[in-house]
DNA sequence: CGTGCAGATGGTAGCGCTAACAAAATGCGC
DNA sequence: GCGCATTTTGTTAGCGCTACCATCTGCACG
């Protein structure tokens, strides 16, 4: 009904364009693309002004018109191999928010390993995917990074080991955490604290145990190699290592898993044994999945911010699609984000008379 | 460097357009345009003619374009309650896929309750949103329903138990399934099976118990009121059923949960009181989540077709959204897809002593 | 002081599609 | 057959952006 009250709307309301912000710098329409786009063959002063309208008008490109521009939207693959539901669902959840934000699509595929991951990235490529995103295990494949370097596309890797690569990536960092939460049982009281590993063919584990002994060297606790057994991230290896840590003549008084379904299989464990946690054995997890609010004790954890991860990979990657674009230098960046130490119902101190009674199994 | 082989072309390889269609069909573009957005007032005949040459040409619309000239995307709005994470990871995996064929954006959001929800739905509106797919157990919530209806926006409910609504739906047969897995139950043997309903204030919960009630009258056996215990879904709930359950002077053969949660809760009772799964107990479970592998025993169960179960729903829903822009008739389908029957190491048949060595835990 | 050349900027013409209007075709009553 | 309402189809002009030149500056050089 009240249209076109100023001259040139034909259709919508007053969207700021990249017309407005050129008249308002004034300069012509292609420098202010040219800006957007981080082009070289600006001058600076020229940067500037346009970068001062765009602020003042509160400008965002049309990610329509510039694709329709251009011929090709921005899409990047997510990739990954362990479908760990929690995980991926946060991932997901992260991605897809900023993902939409820089108007990219999202294109999630799951692959079985490495050789089929290469696979993938090779035909998704041809199918006009701009970048990749690898989550762990993947992120440590140096097949796979060897690969995204030689072909030179955008990649972020979460979560990996490796450093020094030059693929960006996004991380929190595995043995510090891992140091922090055995510091914490050691706060608690625990001296005979017991460790199950991760799989040991992913760096990631190494990381946890490092962390682990960093911890007890760091308090002068002597480090016992029986109380450190190999698992392998599954529920079924954890049951296996718990049984041959409680068994041993003298039982720790905490367990560390590197991850929660170890710890699911610890408490698991303890009570077919008539243990109980915490009141006789304090169990400790490993990044915070909806297994360790599901079991009874709920675990005591370590929590990654896995939807601020995401967002910060999307944004890496689409910033790295763009210079890539617009031929600038290859952008890589190390992102280290913050864990924390979430405290829940299987730690205690060690085992104490009145600790039995008050956590009996009911 | 081969650039502009045949006049047109600037940039791009012959990507098929609107206007090849319209050559072929022997059309204008509009007519085209009226066709793809399966506008009214085009006759039937012309329809056809342009149907067959967008077929034959294999063409698709660019959608940065119509997005462009519309000034619209097209989003749609998944809306969930309960991070149940394999179920939304899965509903979401599907969801991307067929978003990304429809060319539409995906946003998620979480909600609290249906309040909350309610404002979603609003703000989101505003927001441009021209679509809304709501996952269980909002998909049940008649005051969503109703808000979605009265404001015509086209909608899609993901295993919904109310029927005969206006609103398009996917779901699977709850009840059905609960009686097939109780069938199985009573083909190996078992009689006195318990039942660990889900969260009463849930329909999909009532629809359970009666497919569960279903087979025990079918096959003549006696309902016994004892059997049946209340639960809410989560495994902690499972823990009393199960206390309960096993707590019956004749105790169970087989206790049938109404989801994974609880049947895992089981299983976890079962082995606090020494008793062997499946050698004196079968339990089995509802959904198929990561959690019926991930204990040990792994969880027979029922798994619902989620993947495609999103991806219909997402069809669904964009074709809703085209056919409302192009004031077309409201799209009402009922979709029901298949389950399946999981039987893992959970069941057996009732005890026989040399069931009891086989499976002793180790 | 012209010439050449690099870097910075602008003009033009689309990308593929659709809103709005214009025109043509159809149907209908008499 | 004609006038009129109605339906179907076509025409035009962008949507907001960028590729591809053309232009224009400044500056070193012979």
């Amino acid at each position: 009904m009240v249209k076109s009250r100023h001259g040139s709307a034909r259709r919508h309301h007053a969207r700021v364009t990249i017309n407005d912000v050129a008249g308002r710098a004034g300069v012509s329409p292609m420098t202010v693309s040219r800006v957007i786009n981080d082009e070289g063959s600006v001058r600076e002063s020229t940067r500037a002004a346009v970068n001062v309208a765009i602020r003042e008008l509160g400008y965002s490109p049309n990610r329509a018109a510039q694709s329709l521009a251009t011929g090709n939207q921005m899409q990047v693959c997510l990739l990954y191999a362990n479908p760990s539901s929690t995980y991926l669902s946060e991932t997901l959840l992260g991605a897809l928010e900023q993902v939409r934000e820089n108007d990219t699509q999202l294109v999630v595929a799951e692959c079985g390993g490495e050789a089929d991951a290469e696979e993938i990235i090779l035909e998704q490529l041809k199918g006009g995917i701009s970048g990749v995103l690898l989550v762990p295990p993947l992120a440590d494949s140096p097949r796979l990074l060897d690969l995204l370097q030689e072909r030179d596309v955008p990649a972020v890797r979460m979560g990996p080991q490796l450093n020094g690569e030059r693929i960006s990536s996004v991380m929190i960092d595995d043995r510090s955490a891992a140091r922090r939460m055995t510091e914490y049982l050691i706060e608690l009281g625990h001296e005979r604290i017991g460790f199950i590993t991760g799989d040991p063919r992913y760096l990631v584990s190494k990381a946890r145990k490092k962390g682990y002994r960093d911890a007890l060297q760091a308090a002068g606790i002597e480090w016992r190699p029986e109380l450190v057994v190999t698992g392998r991230f599954s529920f079924r290896s954890g049951l296996d290592a718990a049984e041959r840590l409680l068994a041993l003549p003298e039982r720790p008084t905490a367990i560390s898993a590197s991850n929660d379904e170890m710890a699911a299989a610890v408490i698991s464990v303890a009570h077919r044994h008539h243990i109980d946690v915490p009141g006789e054995l304090t169990v400790t997890g490993f990044d915070d999945t909806l297994l360790a609010t599901t079991v009874w004790p709920e675990i005591t954890t370590i929590r990654q911010p896995i939807g601020e991860m995401s967002h910060a990979a999307i944004n890496l990657l689409t910033r790295g699609i763009r210079a890539r674009r617009a031929g600038g230098d290859t952008v890589c960046e190390h992102l280290t984000l913050d864990y924390s130490l979430i405290t829940r119902e299987s730690s205690a101190s060690p085992a104490r008379p009145d600790f039995r009674e008050k956590s009996a199994g009911q």
